[in-house]
Order: structure tokens, then C-alpha cells, then sequence
DNA sequence: AATTACGTTTACGTAAAGGTCAATGTTATA
DNA sequence: TATAACATTGACCTTTACGTAAACGTAATT
């Protein structure tokens, strides 16, 4: 079943994020690990709602709005309206995300651009 | 010469900002329109590095790194040097947007895994 | 028994990115 | 000329996302 545990250190190193910052995430209700005592215990479903998080950070997007896509990528997926739903959300975030990837492409392009005049540039700097 | 001129309240209704962000980004250094007595006048090229930082917000930049690419890719490109610096700047840059891209298509992919899911659940639910 | 390493809560601090007045200036229009 | 409609500066306020420090608990070394 995959019970492998981790610490808050841990994971802390493992994603080069300070363990302020996990406890934060778990205040605001993103994460919430298992206990033992008072410490701590993440599970490997933990671990991969971490990841998670930190890729919706990449993107740019708040905390607030990470949790609630996570949140409705996890709830049980039981009756017809839930799924729905989900599938709605989905076609959302399926949009915005080729959204950015069209961006970031038309970046790229630009940059080919720019690259091959700073090239050139310099080649006529060498010649001269 | 495209002498075309916007007025503050133009420019946040095109990009769907308010005036305070947009002279928050002129404090930042990010923009320095010109000035017609006090009131402020955006030129064309003006125009374009607003939408340059609205592009890089939506990568999830923070302002100063916005401020320092944009003015990267802006300034003279006179010596070698500079030229260099660039290249290597585009390097950077480019690593950094095509990872993000692979981060995006992984995660489309994991939609679509879901997306079935979430259909072939609703089939089910519908034939029962 | 003392030190070290790791963990905990509580609380205050802070930088970034604006929002929200308030008081005032300027331009166009009725 | 009065009244909108739009600008400006300045000041303070707020939210988000942590940093930092204090004071303490626990468990393993030395």
C-alpha cells in the first residue's frame, strides 16, 4: 500500500523549500499530514500534493486558487454533478494553460529573433 | 514615425488594469511615459513594454525580474560585451520558458488522463 | 547530565503588489 | 460659468507569502 513516511525536513530539502513554508501551506489548508504526537508525518499522497503546489506556483498562480484546483482534481468523484463539474473545470484550466503555452511559445519566437540579430551583430563586430 | 498616443485611462481599459497599477509600474521603473504638463502621455513603445510586463505577470515573474529582462533586451546593443551578455541572457531565459512549457504539457497530459476518466465514470452512471 | 539535531507553536516582521481615499488640477461641455 | 469627466500626487491600508526569532519538546549522541 505504500505507506513510505517523510519528515517535514525531507521534504523541505527534496524541494528546496524551507519548512516555514510547508507549515504555511498546511495553515492554509493545502496540505494536512498525519501526526505523530506532534510531529508531523507526510505520506506519499502529501508529498504529491507538495509537488503540486509548487508546480501551481511556477504557473504564477495563488495559493488560494492551487487548493481549490487540487481540491477539485481530489474530492470523490461519486455522483453525476460532481463529475460534471470536474469536466467543466477541466476544459477551464485545459484553456488556460494552452493559453500560456501559446505565450510562452510567441516568446520564444521572438527571442529566436532577437538571438540571431545579436548574432550577427557580433560577427560584424569580429570581421571588422 | 507612429507618433500614436494613449491616455492612462486608454491603456487600463485595453489591458483591463486600473491607473494605479500602471503608475505603481511607472514608481517601479518600469515605464516612463512622457508628460504633457503633469498628465502623463504613453507612447506606442510604451505601449508594448506594459503588455511585455503583463505577459511576464502572467509567467508568474516578479516586477524587478520583469523590469531587469525588459530592459535586458532593450538597451543599446552596441559593444560586444553587451552582445554577449545577451546571448547569454537568452540562453537563460529560453531554459527557463521551455521548461516551463514541459511543465504545462505534462500537466495537460495528466488532464486528459482525467478528462477519461471523469467521461467513461459519467458513461457508466448513465447506461446503470 | 549535557549537547546536538530536529521538531513544535506563537508571534511579530516584511516585501511585493496593488487598493482606497482625499485633496486638487485641467479640460470639455452644457 | 458651473458641472462633469478625467488626471495628478500623497498617504495610508490590505493581502499574500513567507522570514525570523523566541521559547520549548523529544530523542539520540557524547
Amino acid at each position: 500500500m505504500d505507506s513510505r513516511t517523510y519528515t517535514i525536513s525531507e521534504l523541505s530539502k527534496e524541494f528546496g523549500i524551507t519548512t516555514r513554508t510547508i507549515r504555511y501551506y498546511e495553515d492554509q489548508g493545502l496540505i494536512s499530514p498525519g501526526r505523530h504526537g506532534r510531529h508531523r508525518i507526510y505520506s506519499r499522497r502529501d508529498r504529491t500534493r507538495l509537488k503540486l503546489i509548487l508546480r501551481g506556483k511556477r504557473l504564477g498562480l495563488p495559493l488560494r486558487d492551487i487548493g481549490d484546483i487540487i481540491d477539485m482534481y481530489n474530492t470523490d468523484r461519486g455522483e453525476a454533478g460532481q463529475l460534471k463539474h470536474l469536466c467543466t473545470r477541466i476544459k477551464q484550466d485545459r484553456a488556460m494553460l494552452l493559453q500560456q503555452r501559446a505565450e510562452i511559445d510567441t516568446m520564444l519566437r521572438e527571442m529566436d529573433v532577437i538571438e540571431a540579430q545579436c548574432r550577427s551583430a557580433l560577427a560584424q563586430l569580429e570581421t571588422a
